[in-house]
DNA sequence: TAAAAATACGCAAAATATTGCAACTATAAT
DNA sequence: ATTATAGTTGCAATATTTTGCGTATTTTTA
């Protein structure tokens, strides 16, 4: 029994049940829990289920309003989001992916500045509700629940007919060598589709994110035009990502 | 049972009945009295739900951040909710145009009926997010702020290319002689598309609406197949919808 | 005010998680 | 072939979480 084999199996018994519980799949599957464990866990890190004590949930069921609250390292997003917003200028075409990092980005947006927004972003979305002069445009597609994200053919082939100034690219892994990855493969494609349609990409990321990588590429690091966290852009974390010639905020 | 599932069960009610009793849900997941004291605390700091003496009750309506002040006339919206989602089958393809009363459907919607939603809405895209089983297809276009919808070229380009089985229309003003009619000319666009888009139209309407007018007209009375109000079918304001061969509910 | 109902608190048993480790497998390079 | 390497799996010891119960306290109700 092979590994994917196995967590190819999990998600279809979530997705059936809502719920599994491990007891349950170390006996369907024929292997230890902890192997059972060990999968789930992966699951959970690409965000294909919920890991709760005992087993795993279906994402989403129920997370109405975990929408807003606990983002994590919410004034590291903050201030990458007022690093952001000096890159704006009048007349731009702006494109902005999902994410808590653009979502604050979205935020700080001075209402004045006259853009135009893309976004697949229903959080994005929402915010530039409250900026009447901006004009909003929304990527339509398939609504992926998990990133609140429209994902699709749909919405790729809608991005392959525009062109941007500038796309903030919400940042999952980030690393000088392997580039930008990402887990969900879906998401991938937005993101490919993205850097297609915009002139010059923008990378906000938490410095957390610096170095780690995930399964699936989505682009080099030389592709990036700036990369933007909230460290000082002199900090020595940050050395590797200048001597690839890219700029720093 | 998982404690996570128990949390989506007991919030699922909640959203429902808008209150509950510690001692039914005991009997209802087959735990102790402790175990769900000590569920609706987690929750109630969560801020999913409020805990009260005896049991919790529902937070009023989603405290998402978003741009939801006090909707008017909520209970007639909900009962009228109540009987639209009557309507659904499993299978079905179904479109939801934007509206606080269709924000009401899509809350009630049972996530586990096997549906395709398009919408244009973010409000009701957002209710969409909790419900995994469903499709969602969002329509993208220029984001109308005061309507929280897409609007324009784009998004009517992409209603021209579905098919719906079922259209809830939300409804500015319905009178039996004159039609439906709106005051905003991109939202007359809109409805005119989904109407082309659907087998059926379903409009769901607080009996104030009826009889009211307003300046652009979106299509006859008589295209109308279903008509929901909070009131009984038989109600003599009813009549004359039911004389033009409208079907009540 | 007194009885009834609901709640809070601490405890202990059971279930579940975590961690390090050793055995095993697959793969590629030598 | 065989050696090295990385990845996978199961096991055991330890830690943590969950749950129901008894009891004391608080709140509600009549």
């Amino acid at each position: 029994m092979l590994k994917e084999e196995r967590h190819q199996i999990i998600l279809n018994e979530v997705r059936i049940h809502n719920r599994v519980l491990l007891t349950n799949l170390a006996e369907l599957l024929d292997v230890s829990l902890d192997t059972i464990r060990r999968d789930i866990k992966v699951l959970h890190d690409a965000k294909k289920l919920k890991k709760v004590h005992g087993g795993a949930i279906s994402l989403g069921f129920n997370n109405y309003n975990a929408v807003v609250h606990d983002i994590y390292a919410l004034d590291s997003k903050k201030h990458i989001a007022k690093k952001a917003i000096q890159l704006l200028k009048d007349g731009q075409v702006i494109l902005l992916s999902g994410g808590t990092t653009n979502v604050e980005v979205a935020k700080l947006i001075p209402p004045r500045l006259q853009l135009t927004c893309f976004t697949p972003s229903l959080q994005v979305a929402i915010q530039m509700l409250n900026k009447p002069h901006i004009e909003t445009i929304f990527i339509g597609g398939k609504l992926s629940n998990n990133s609140q994200i429209t994902v699709g053919g749909l919405a790729i082939n809608t991005l392959s007919q525009i062109k941007a100034d500038i796309c903030f690219l919400g940042t999952n892994s980030i690393n000088s060598s392997e580039g930008i990855t990402e887990f969900d493969w879906e998401i991938v494609q937005m993101k490919k589709a993205m850097i297609k349609a915009s002139k010059k990409i923008v990378s906000p990321s938490i410095s957390e994110k610096l170095n780690s990588s995930k399964r699936y590429k989505i682009c080099e690091i030389e592709d990036i035009d700036i990369l933007i966290t909230e460290l000082n852009p002199t900090d020595v974390k940050l050395k590797e990502f200048a001597n690839k010639n890219i700029s720093l905020l």
